[in-house]
DNA sequence: GTTCCGCATGAATCGATAG
DNA sequence: ACTATCGATTCATGCGGAA
């Protein structure tokens, strides 16, 4: 495999070591890495996923290459939850944090992904884990951020609340805490969408009932839609069963897979091929 | 103010340092510690926040007088949240979860509290931030932890919310929730109660109201649930106006408060006989 | 009693401007 | 260059009074 001038190397899925994979692109020619690493101890088989204590260490030279690759203002997105060992959470995703700002990475935000149906179960000392990081890093303070395209519908106390304004509704309304916060509730009349916050709510169904995603294909969407325009780049180096891909390619963003493992790689194109095949279906 | 072994010590709010008060009381004798502390750069006039680079040093002498005084299954649970600086997230958060680590605490759990109603705002770079963290630290791995006290109906847990919340609020979750969890919905059918998660979805309260509070009354309501039994001993090194010590009243339980401003102290402690004259009144 | 409606409030953050 | 202050922006809730 070779790098071609000609980008004949996007779109598709490869299979190998993701660092040697990267290697091989140009500097500053990916607009958006979203990926799920695999976490400490788990999927051992599938990505000799490190033991906690050396999570950091394996993980940083999958980072530097990002650093490479990634636009000066594009964006990354680890999607990563410290589980449970020996009774306690595990540090290592706060200290992978610390470590990656160390290597001159912003740490812009830590998005949360609420799984509302989050798997069962019972502990003695904790109940069921619910939660994920999606954690923003960029390169730069200007990064590339399209807030326009993921707004959400507004709350339902719109339609009651904006119905009949009263008299201070209709001027200016400063807060009395000195924080100069105010309200011009004018501004909000016939307002359908609002800006989401950082807690995404999310169900973890995956489409693809053979092989299952670590997340759902609503997660990458989310964020290829955040931080990227059409025709942009997409990377996501352990793509697993290709949801990041088809997400992309569904948003029609160019694509990079990565995976470790040959199955997957093979599960993640078929899948692929099968998204492009759909959307060509619809289109006639 | 001395320590007493008649136990008179308990049900009364302190003003003054926290660390100096905690002194006086005996070894092992708090069942569970839940808190806000000051967040860095925040209310620096109430407590004087301290800056973000000094804030796990800042800390370390609270956490000290924690574990001498909390019993060897006891809990502590802090409320924090890691603020926006020169656009990224602080890391502070991180760094004290893991300078109290080695100290001998275990990090057993990251609760989020999802704010429904977060600060509005719009900036460049990021959304409106909804969440907060509640880290849970224990001395030991067989911590008291009562998980029935705190279970759910199944109709709440489809959002993954807690009950005692206003009727509207039930209204529009339930038009939302209905994507996504009906493939396990079998299993839960004839249980009528189930366990929560570790997400937590409550509003912060504080409308036309007297005085501020940092968190809703219920957020300490369901760790003191959680933790403790009736009759235990609850503190709150940093009360602010007495939410926490009105929510152990509520649940029978002995609280301690401590605030560093007169102020404070004094309308906590207002707070608390007003909670109990009106638990009085609905007793005749 | 119950529902409806007015309204004030909140651990915010960034960029520009001033000292 | 570095710090301090100021203005601009924004969503959902519960309380309390009215219908």
């Amino acid at each position: 495999m070779k790098f071609q001038k000609n980008k004949k190397y996007l779109n598709r899925i490869y299979s190998g070591d993701a660092v040697k994979v990267m290697q091989q692109f140009p500097d500053g020619s990916v607009d958006l890495i979203v990926t799920s690493p695999p976490y400490a101890d788990r999927r051992k088989k599938q990505y000799g996923g490190p033991p906690p204590e050396e999570y950091v260490e394996w993980f940083l030279p999958f980072s530097r290459e990002f650093y490479r690759i990634l636009k000066p203002k594009g964006s990354v997105v680890l999607n990563i939850k410290e589980n449970a060992i020996r009774g306690e959470r595990h540090t290592y995703v706060l200290e992978l944090i610390i470590a990656m700002r160390k290597e001159g990475w912003l740490w812009v935000e830590d998005y949360i992904w609420h799984k509302k149906n989050a798997f069962p179960g019972k502990w003695s000392n904790r109940f069921r884990d619910a939660w994920e990081h999606c954690l923003h890093f960029t390169k730069r303070k200007d990064f590339n951020m399209y807030q326009d395209s993921v707004k959400v519908k507004i709350g339902d106390w719109a339609d009651g609340r904006l119905k009949s304004l009263g008299v201070n509704d209709k001027k200016r309304s400063m807060s009395k805490t000195n924080s100069g916060f105010g309200r011009q509730l004018t501004n909000w009349v016939g307002k359908r969408k609002v800006y989401p916050s950082n807690v995404l709510h999310l169900s973890t169904i995956s489409a693809n009932k053979n092989h299952c995603a670590v997340f759902p294909e609503t997660l990458p969407a989310w964020f290829i839609k955040l931080f990227t325009r059409k025709g942009n780049v997409v990377l996501d180096p352990f793509i697993g069963s290709g949801t990041t891909a088809i997400a992309a390619i569904k948003a029609k963003r160019n694509f990079i897979g990565v995976d470790f493992s040959k199955l997957y790689s093979k599960i993640a194109n078929s899948a692929v091929k099968e998204t492009i095949k759909s959307i060509q279906k619809t289109r006639k």
